[in-house]
RNA sequence: GGGUCGUUAACUCAGCGGGAGAGUGCUUCCCUGACACGGAAGAAGUCGUUGGUUCAAAUCCAAUACGACCCA
């Protein structure tokens, strides 16, 4: 018994990738290795929060990142892909407060170090979940140089670019506007800041002149606002207020005096086209704050309640007093009108709760000097996004960028680098812990409470994670990475700020290279959310099918960049195919008995030989050729074509009479030869997509080495490309085709002997039919092939299919329906005239002849005569069934 | 308001200057010694609309409609 027949009919995944993965991981084939002087390809895997597990947008990445790495480890390159996960500050902190509330605890009832413990707690869980949820989709990261954003190394990293950052003067403190979250109680920066349209309204109140009866209308979206504000903006030359330009007005409610002001922020044509500002409770208007001297008076708590100085509404909640002022206002008779109007509210990306926007103290990055390099570097071409369009993307928010607000008030992150003295107010920022102020030298030192955005220590994940600030091996030689894998939804939050940091901070580029790619949507095409409950466990996918199939499925067929509905019909599509593979495979192998291998000579290879050879090598570059130009939605799908269309349903077939019924022992162990050889080579190119199933086949290949990991990545030998063989099979095919076309309209049984008479043009063709006419017979189960280059008699009783380069009949006496066969072929006249008109329609065209390339002009004159040919031999049989 | 993407067979999507493709579904036949998670054959599309460029446009350009997303 051979090894083949002993395997499942029906591929079991289950049984297989556990156990590979274990294997390539014990024997240390994920690491790279220690010669340096090999060229490197290296890839750090965008680090998934330790908040809970993965989804399938984790998979859709992972699986392109391991296609890459794989690859490339078989095309000799030394490969390292390093793995790890990011502590999300917020999001982590968030998930752990909410299993504190369950317990009816607050952070603050445990204190800082304490919850801390908590959240390390959490951390080692999800962190060893995620890790196994790597594993089971088989990526081949190294794990033993696998990192966390807090981990030792990468807290260095902060603290180094920190100090840096502040002793160049590009961190700094200040009272800004900020956007606060009153249910985080934290500052967040602006992308954190989610917009959503909503229905609102406008709101006009008349603000009265001082010392006069005249009275201005302003327009707001925000009237519990107005008690902040410190005064009254128009445009510049409006002639509808130029007049009170200098002047104040009182604010109801407060009686404050506020100046009336011009502006060139204020859009005339917006409501009144007079705008109250308030400095401390909205961007805009701090801005016009800081032109014109305007005081900042913030008006609510932490909370986002009032707090004192809003006089009267102290204490209460922002809606509860928007509704308390707008009354009040309304019994004062400031109140004018209301309208209907849609507006975009703030968000926390995090909780949702709607943003108020502050002035608070908190730390942030100076952005211009940075952003500018790193637009520069895009520009010219040192670092390459792809699909190219996303440039775009990156260099438009790069050029607007503001400052970015880097201090959180929260406890789970990297803790501000900085002490206060308490005795003299020295401001400390240093590599090490100081232990006296080094102006008073009091003792009296506090450090900030805060701590960093979670995104500061992601900016350094491609050299912190190699080493750096040290100057280790592994920094100076996979540094910079060779490409970043990521989706577009984190181009600013992360990768832009990869790229400056990188460049401010190790003179380099972090990468050269950006793949971007989409979000994975459901079914019907919408973001898979929690709220939703329309995301689906990668998990469940691989416990069902495999982990081989998931990462097919995701990719194949799929354009890059672009968003991907997930779909269950194609992950069974999928499944199918893997178990095509392992059939295929399993019949190579059932028949691989008494099998020697041998050398086998060009002259022993038959035609289908030839073909499936032909092919392989220039799948092979195809392949290879779209995998350099990340296109490896197209080169999956290339793979599933090859493999199940030509490999299994032709060479296979072809095959078989070779494999059952050899004329001698050699024809037998050329076609097993063959057989194996392509199998080879289909696994080695489907690896990189399909790590588990080609692994376990290429385990019971006759002649394996250790592992397929470690096989070369096969190379095009244009020696064993034969157009000649590929256009003579296809040919052939092409005749299969049309008598099993005949057999299915005339419903001729499978097992029913069909006799068929070819009638050729040329000797040429004939030869060429000659040689392999078994093969339709084979294919096309016909009894007897009469290869004629001349008929005596057309018979009458016989359906014929017109190919271009012969006649094919099957006589079918009483069978044919004469009138049939007559409708049959005036539909295919029809066809074929328009072929003839199109392509003549050029031919004669004055122009197309003058400026068409050469080729484009030979192939179109090849068409009319093709069609010609078939045109006159349908003209002609028509004539003998009409019996005219 | 600015930007990006999409609009191709019933559905989900490829293709992106020279004869409309795949998978699923549908119709017909077949358990033919790898696979029914299979094989064979077939039906099915004025490639959103309107202009333009070109010898040639699903493919390039410009408008426009609709949908999705991003930024403000």
């Amino acid at each position: 018994m051979s090894i083949g027949t002993s395997l499942a009919s029906v591929y079991d995944p289950e049984k297989v990738e556990g156990k590979w993965y274990e294997y390539w991981k014990s024997q240390n084939y994920f690491a790279p290795s220690d010669d340096f002087s090999k060229k490197h390809f290296s890839i750090v895997m965008p680090p998934p929060n330790v908040t809970g597990q993965l989804h399938l947008g984790h998979a859709l990445d992972n699986t392109l990142q391991d296609i890459l790495a794989r690859w490339r480890r078989m095309q000799g390159y030394n490969t390292l892909w390093v793995p790890g996960t990011d502590h999300a500050g917020i999001a982590t902190q968030a998930r752990v407060e909410e299993n504190l509330a369950s317990e009816g605890l607050k952070r603050r009832d445990l204190g800082r170090e304490k919850f801390l413990e908590r959240v390390w707690e959490w951390k080692r869980l999800y962190g060893d979940r995620i890790t196994k949820q790597l594993s089971l989709l088989g990526s081949s990261c190294d794990w033993s140089r696998e990192r966390f954003t807090m981990d030792e190394g990468c807290s260095q990293a902060v603290r180094e670019v920190f100090v840096n950052l502040y002793e160049k003067g590009l961190i700094y403190r200040g009272n800004y506007i900020i956007n606060w979250c009153p249910k985080c109680m934290t500052a967040i920066s602006d992308i954190e800041v989610e917009h959503a349209d909503s229905d609102g309204h406008l709101w006009h109140i008349k603000y009265p002149i001082e010392d006069s009866d005249e009275f201005l209308v302003v327009a707001t979206t925000r009237p519990e606002t107005m008690l902040g504000d410190t005064g009254v903006a128009v445009h510049p030359g409006d002639e509808r207020y130029s007049h009170l330009i200098g002047k104040n007005v009182v604010l109801p409610l407060m009686g404050r005096k506020i100046p009336i002001f011009e502006d060139h922020y204020v859009d005339r044509e917006f409501g009144t086209g007079a705008v109250k500002v308030t400095p401390a409770h909205d961007p805009n208007d701090f801005d016009m704050g800081l032109r014109h001297n305007l005081e900042q008076i913030v008006v609510m708590t932490a909370d986002a309640s009032m707090n004192e100085n809003a006089g009267a509404y102290a204490g209460l909640e922002r809606q509860e007093c928007r509704q308390q002022v707008v009354k009040d206002l309304e019994a004062g008779g400031y109140l004018v009108k209301i309208e209907e109007h849609q507006h975009a509210v703030g968000h926390c990306q995090r909780c949702d709760t709607i943003i108020e926007p502050m002035v608070s103290l908190q730390w942030f990055v100076k952005m211009k000097p940075l952003a500018e390099p790193a637009i520069q570097k895009v520009v010219d071409g040192e670092i390459r996004f792809i699909p190219e369009r996303f440039t775009k993307t990156y260099t438009n928010w790069m050029e607007n960028i503001r400052d970015w607000c880097i201090s959180r008030q929260l406890w789970w992150g990297h803790r501000i680098p900085v002490w206060y003295c308490q005795d003299c107010g020295e401001v400390i920022c240093s590599r090490e812990n100081p232990t006296s102020c080094p102006a008073c030298s009091s003792s009296e030192l506090k450090q900030d409470e805060d701590v960093l955005d979670t995104w500061f220590s992601s900016a350094l994940w491609p050299f912190s994670t190699l080493g750096w600030p040290n100057d280790s091996a592994d920094m100076q030689h996979f540094y910079p990475t060779s490409v970043l894998v990521t989706g577009r939804d984190i181009i600013f939050f992360w990768v832009a700020r990869m790229i400056f940091s990188g460049i401010e901070q190790t003179g380099k580029v972090p990468f050269h290279e950006v793949n971007i790619h989409g979000l994975i949507l459901d079914g019907q095409g919408r973001k898979m959310s929690k709220s939703l409950g329309n995301g689906i466990d990668p998990i469940e996918v691989i416990e069902k099918y495999g982990a081989d199939t998931l990462r097919f499925s995701m990719i194949t067929g799929v354009t890059p960049g672009n968003d991907v509905r997930f779909q269950w019909d194609k992950v069974e599509n999928t499944r199918n195919f893997s178990n095509k593979v392992w059939n295929a495979s399993r019949f190579v192998l059932m028949n691989m008995e008494e099998f020697e291998p041998i050398k086998v000579e060009k002259d022993e290879l038959t035609l289908a030989d030839r073909w499936i050879i032909s092919r392989l090598n220039l799948k092979i570059k195809e392949i290879t050729d779209l995998l350099e130009r990340y296109e490896l939605g197209e080169a999956a799908r290339g793979m599933y074509d090859f493999i199940w269309d030509e490999f299994c349903d032709w060479y296979i077939e072809l095959a078989k009479p070779r494999l059952f019924h050899p004329a001698n022992g050699r024809e037998k162990a050329v076609v097993q030869t063959v057989l194996l050889d392509v199998l080879m080579g289909i696994l080695k190119l489907l690896h990189p997509f399909m790590p588990f199933i080609t692994e376990e086949i290429y385990q019971y290949l006759p002649g394996h080495n250790e592992t397929i990991m470690l096989e070369s990545w096969p190379i095009m030998d244009q020696s064993l490309v034969e157009p000649e063989a590929v256009e003579q099979m296809q040919a052939i095919m092409g005749a299969i085709r049309a008598i099993r076309n005949i057999r299915a309209e005339f419903n001729l049984s499978h097992s029913a002997p069909v006799k068929v008479i070819m009638l050729f043009k040329d000797g040429h063709g004939m030869k060429w039919f000659e040689d392999y006419g078994s093969y339709i017979k084979d294919l096309a189960k016909v009894s007897e092939l009469q290869l004629v280059l001349e008929l005596i008699e057309k018979p009458r009783q016989a359906v014929s299919a017109l190919l271009s380069f012969a006649e094919l009949y099957v006589p079918l006496e009483g069978v044919i329906d004469v009138d049939k066969e007559i409708g049959r072929l005036e539909k295919e006249l029809k066809i074929t005239g328009v072929d003839i008109d199109r392509a003549g329609a050029k031919l004669i065209n004055e122009k197309f002849l003058a400026k068409a390339p050469p080729d484009v002009i030979e192939k179109e004159k090849g068409k009319i005569e093709e069609a010609m040919l078939r045109k006159e031999g349908i003209l002609q049989r028509l004539q003998i069934l009409r019996g005219e």
